[in-house]
DNA sequence: TAAATTTGTCTATTGATATAGACAACTATA
DNA sequence: TATAGTTGTCTATATCAATAGACAAATTTA
């Protein structure tokens, strides 16, 4: 697991397909800086004889990769590397979204998709520290930086205590700012759970994914720095794009 | 995203066949709660009516996960979950394999597979603020939890200043143990950055898992209280048995 | 015991995946 | 301008993945 990967390191009858592994392979390569930006991959036979595969499923693996906009081929000169590595998110006492991400990428922000109020789920009201079926106002925002989608979350507030937020963060398209509004000057973050999983067609389309990915997904709670809950949130990053890196630890 | 899952989120031609989806949605609902352990699982009709797929489909999707140990099918009875939900890993602070995972599991230890030393690479010199080559000793483990693997790590160490670890962790089976041997009564988690992607032949052999699996992937530095770095860790976790906690954030 | 329910097995068909080989089209270079 | 190296396209074949239908085998329930 050091950095170089085996020829045989592929696995058939898996349920995932040779190319789909293989795409994943060269994402990994990119990730880890084996294969440079601007620079060409080796030539299709080349990566056929590494992966141990015929050259016509590199070729596949290649045209997801293209339909991605990860890679760029041309006929006659090569296959070339367009994607940046990972973005890396930091998750740590103080996770928000704008901060941290400073000279990774260009341009960055947060979409507020919708914005409801519902009855909390036993998680959301455990979580929240409210009792089941209480109001809470759900926002759905999108993360994005350099025109690609980042992340995808879902945050509750107690309605009660938070009503009008949703207006607040469509105004000011930050969390943190339409916190302040309420009085809430700093908030930590009190647990994260993290887990992995394949995308369903429903991250593919909140996330511009392509079929087979995997995404990370995180569940936390914000408390204010009494301990006092005040959001509990559900966010999917795409795991192509995006490491977690948990800083302040 | 909430615990319930469209009929039509099951993508076709994705490259990861559909029997592999829905085994993988079985697993999310036996996490999650939604089948509950030693219950039985809807019917297979009942299921490839739910997900949209024929009747068969459902059948490989099951006899993966019977293989895998998570269920049992009986012939005229039903389809019974044995596995109990994902272990709750944590990463913190003071993260230590034994501490944390009580009350979880019965029964849970290191294992030392292998002890070398070898020349630091690039990325394991930066972590430990050595020279690129310096001898490092380098530490294979692997951690079990009721018989099944739930973490595979290397851990690096500078060979001049931690010469002989390999045998205190061989008579100890624990790292904090080890260091201690040497003087260091505490050390802090620096940085943790986590990834995740499919698991190849290696990891498939290391953590037991069945092809088409998730695993997490961390990178992690290791320091004493004032800062010097003593271990560079590249753990792996099979995410259909782990969860990440982070704490003490 | 009989009927209903559920898993197990078999055959057949279709489409996606993977391999194999040949050659065309394009680019860079000797 | 040749030549070598590279991607693009085509045909053919074999295997895996998915659907469809029928019926057997085992268990539970009426």
């Amino acid at each position: 697991m050091i950095g170089h990967q085996a020829a045989d390191s592929i696995e058939r009858r898996s349920g995932v397909s040779l190319w789909r592994q293989i795409a994943d392979k060269i994402l990994q390569s990119i990730a880890v800086g084996d294969f440079a930006e601007n620079a060409a991959l080796p030539p299709e036979v080349a990566l056929a004889e590494r992966y141990g595969v015929n050259r016509h499923t590199v070729r596949s693996a290649i045209s997801a990769l293209v339909q991605e906009g990860v890679l760029r081929a041309e006929q006659g000169r090569g296959t070339f590397v367009l994607s940046r590595k990972r973005l890396s998110y930091p998750i740590g006492a103080r996770t928000r979204f704008s901060t941290g991400l400073q000279g990774q990428t260009s341009e960055r922000h947060i979409v507020l998709l919708a914005s409801t109020v519902e009855p909390a789920s036993r998680r959301v009201a455990e979580g929240l520290g409210l009792a089941k079926g209480a109001d809470v106002i759900r926002l759905e925002t999108r993360g994005e930086a350099d025109g690609r989608a980042v992340s995808r979350a879902a945050g509750w507030f107690d309605a009660k205590r938070f009503a009008g937020i949703d207006a607040a963060m469509a105004q000011t398209g930050s969390i943190t700012a339409s916190l302040a509004r309420f009085g809430i000057d700093d908030y930590l973050r009190q647990s994260t759970v993290l887990s992995a999983r394949h995308a369903d067609a429903a991250d593919l389309a909140d996330l511009d994914l392509q079929p087979g990915a995997i995404v990370l997904v995180t569940v936390a709670v914000n408390v204010t720095p009494d301990g006092q809950p005040i959001q509990f949130s559900e966010s999917r990053f795409p795991a192509e794009r995006v490491e977690l890196k948990l800083s302040a630890l």
